[in-house]
DNA sequence: GAACAAAAAGACAGAACGGTCTATTCTATT
DNA sequence: AATAGAATAGACCGTTCTGTCTTTTTGTTC
């Protein structure tokens, strides 16, 4: 059943965390908006915390798999699928609906990384790393570990800086970084003949 | 008076935030931790949303201000000033009380932006930017709008990335860009004899 | 129609929240 | 020594917080 409370609520939490943030969201905003019983929410998720981790898990997916049908789609070079991600960072910046990266604002409201909220975010930090990583080494890239560093770095700068200008703009610089990167990343280790 | 009960607020106040976040922080444990008395608090600012919004400020120019004595002390060339931006950042943060980056919290855990803490670290962004504004204009590089806009973005990134590793690799990462970024907007537009 | 589980509804707990008020004490300055 | 302003302790307010509990309703399946 895709409309089950469950998914309500995760939705309805979900929007409520990105919007507001999550200490500041109330489990009764919650139930509200979602209006689903209190203890349907506890009995599905136990707590706030691992509704927050679940929402945030959830999220991280959700992303990551958007993310590779995006890059997919607009080209079947690794090279151009990498700056790909910058343009699709672009038109999530613009989305009317986006209020920042959830994952930083989470890594910010909870410091103690051994909390589940924490963890699922630092996850996600992995994930899009591991995906730079992957498109660095098919693209025959050198020092794919830095580079896929660097890459994660400006994709966090542009999310960061976008969450105060809501324009693709950060996404845009981003990108014509990345271009330099790559370039450089490309010509300094000639492919063996 | 060097120590008055608004300093010791605002110094106790400003480890708190940083260590547990502004809404995970309560008004009883900032009291607990200086020593004061709540109507000492009221009376000084008013609101805890003001005194986190003079917190950011008082931050804000502190963190500023030892930027710029960093960075004057390391080189009197404005083009090695703005590498050596980065090279603080990275001290700061390999610093054992590095808790993450303040402003970055703050604007994440305060979503709306006419709110007096998300003013006073939307403030502090654009005070990066000028900073890196001037070093550009003064180093004679080209496009200064564009290229600080994107110094700030790595410094933004690095700051980001160094709320979870707590390493000075950020800041190094994000200078080794910073090199090919100024190494390029110093030569695309030569200067006029 | 009986039986069962899921969900609703809402009272309730206990603590913490931001913030106010009063009455008292301390500490300068004159 | 008198006075004024700052700081104190602590009771107190109403609200909100997460989380628990019980009772009733609903929907589904034998």
């Amino acid at each position: 059943m895709p409309h089950s409370k469950r998914e309500i609520v995760l939705k309805c939490a979900r929007q409520l965390f990105e919007q507001d943030g999550f200490h500041a969201t109330g489990i009764d905003r919650i139930l509200e908006k979602s209006g689903v019983a209190k203890m349907t929410l506890y009995n599905n998720f136990g707590s706030k915390d691992q509704l927050i981790a679940e929402v945030l898990s959830r999220s991280s997916h959700t992303h990551i798999e958007r993310m590779k049908e995006y890059i997919l789609i607009a080209s079947s070079d690794p090279y151009e699928q990498i700056l790909a991600v910058f343009v699709a960072l672009g038109d999530r910046f613009q989305d009317p609906e986006f209020c920042g990266c959830m994952f930083q604002a989470a890594i910010a409201e909870f410091p103690d990384f051994d909390s589940e909220p924490a963890k699922a975010a630092l996850a996600h930090h992995q994930r899009i790393i591991e995906v730079f990583f992957k498109l660095c080494t098919d693209a025959n890239l050198s020092n794919v570990d830095q580079l896929s560093r660097k890459l994660a770095l400006l994709a966090s700068g542009s999310s960061c800086i976008a969450r105060q200008t809501k324009t693709r703009q950060p996404a845009d610089d981003a990108l014509f970084i990345a271009e330099i990167l790559l370039e450089r990343a490309s010509i300094s280790v000639p492919t063996p003949v």
